[in-house]
DNA sequence: CACGGAAGTTGACGCCGTCAACATCGAGGA
DNA sequence: TCCTCGATGTTGACGGCGTCAACTTCCGTG
């Protein structure tokens, strides 16, 4: 525990401490979740005292809230590269069934993949943010919702969907994705399901979700 | 804080110590969900020294688990609850499609009323439990999963789902509900939606779950 | 070149979970 | 009847945590 990652600085000040800070928290985040991101050992790690994190972060939640953004970030870019893999020829809806799909895919490989940062994106905010600012926005204006929002909206455009059901086809979409990556990561279902079986409800319920969004009744 | 609740005991032993801490870390759980189960605070509104709680529980953890698997309980109860409240009569397919419904709406209905408890039930669990026990056991083999795929089999008896579609449906229906319930409770749409609005994206979701599980292709 | 503020340090506080050692009480055998 | 012994509580202590106040170091600017 607490092996110090990097040589003894030379110099009284750090130089860049906050990044320093930043990535060490990151990285515990990503070792063991939220609960990991302990402010003394953040500190241990970078060779620095306990109280040296308060010039740079208000309080040891406000460290955990930065990380949560990265994670999210993170997220996001996960999302994006699955969507950008699915190629783009071939029937307009299917293509853009696909991306819908990939999106999902790529979500899911995020939560199993960074387990430990997955938790962190989505675990409770400690701090309150100022209305305004990028933090303290809705989730609803986030990178990911709205890139998920946009393949939504494909679907519809290119006749997957019935019109009447694209609202709120955001959310009701998340939910399903989302719970199950709860579920089989840090929920009920993580220890005692195999590998395998989780491979085949995780296609189910993607195919779940996909069929209720694009049925043509 | 910390206001003891009972009167100081007269006796040196307490009598029934064990539940009178279950009790009180419940009401603290359903307050401030998982993280406000504080062993000190348990043991100064009972009453009683901290150490006390070692002669009922191994470590705080524990008891930690035990009031998850009591939320766990209250959860299926409020499930059944809400199935039972459906009127039998009527056409076979139009009940087991109720009944459905009605699961997702006592599981949704105790996320908002206990958000606590709801957090609590499905916080990490803490301990590790011996694999035959009651607590050990796999969360497909617990009261609440069970309930929700034998639902599942109605609606397909009843001639209202393609069977194809019912093999991995507990746990992708599962995975909706849950999914929804997180992301506006706890999650980040907890704090931005306005009530509203979650109304009608609750119902969206659970129509798009229905859609999907009941579609005719 | 001095000097003021930004960026680190030390030491302390109260909280937490936990342990070892001690105190109390009630049930059951001598 | 009394004695004892195990179950159940208590006290005091330890180390780890977040945080604060007070002090120190160093760099950029006038």
């Amino acid at each position: 525990m607490g092996t110090p990652k990097t040589a003894p600085r030379t110099s009284y000040h750090h130089g860049d401490l906050r990044n320093a800070l930043m990535d060490s928290a990151v990285e515990l985040a990503r070792l063991g979740g939220p609960a990991a991101v302990v402010l003394r050992e953040v500190a241990r790690r970078v060779g620095v005292s306990a109280t040296a994190a308060y010039r740079h972060f208000s309080a040891a939640d406000e460290l955990v809230d930065e990380v949560k953004h990265a994670a999210l970030a993170k997220l996001a870019e996960s999302i994006e590269r699955a969507v950008e893999a699915v190629p783009a020829d071939g029937d307009p809806g299917d293509v853009a069934v696909a991306r819908l799909r990939a999106s999902a895919e790529g979500y899911l490989d995020f939560a199993f993949n960074e387990t430990g940062l997955f938790q962190t994106a989505f675990c409770r905010e400690e701090m309150e943010h100022p209305e305004g600012t990028e933090k303290g926005r809705p989730f609803a204006e986030s990178a990911a919702f709205q890139m998920f929002s946009g393949l939504l909206d494909e679907v519809l455009a290119a006749g997957r969907m019935a019109p009447q059901w694209r609202d709120g086809a955001e959310i009701a979409g998340w939910s399903m994705v989302h719970g199950f990556a709860v579920l089989t990561t840090d929920g009920p279902l993580g220890r005692h399901v195999p590998d395998e079986a989780k491979a085949f409800i995780r296609q189910r319920t993607i195919d779940l979700l996909l069929r209720g969004l694009t049925a043509t009744d």
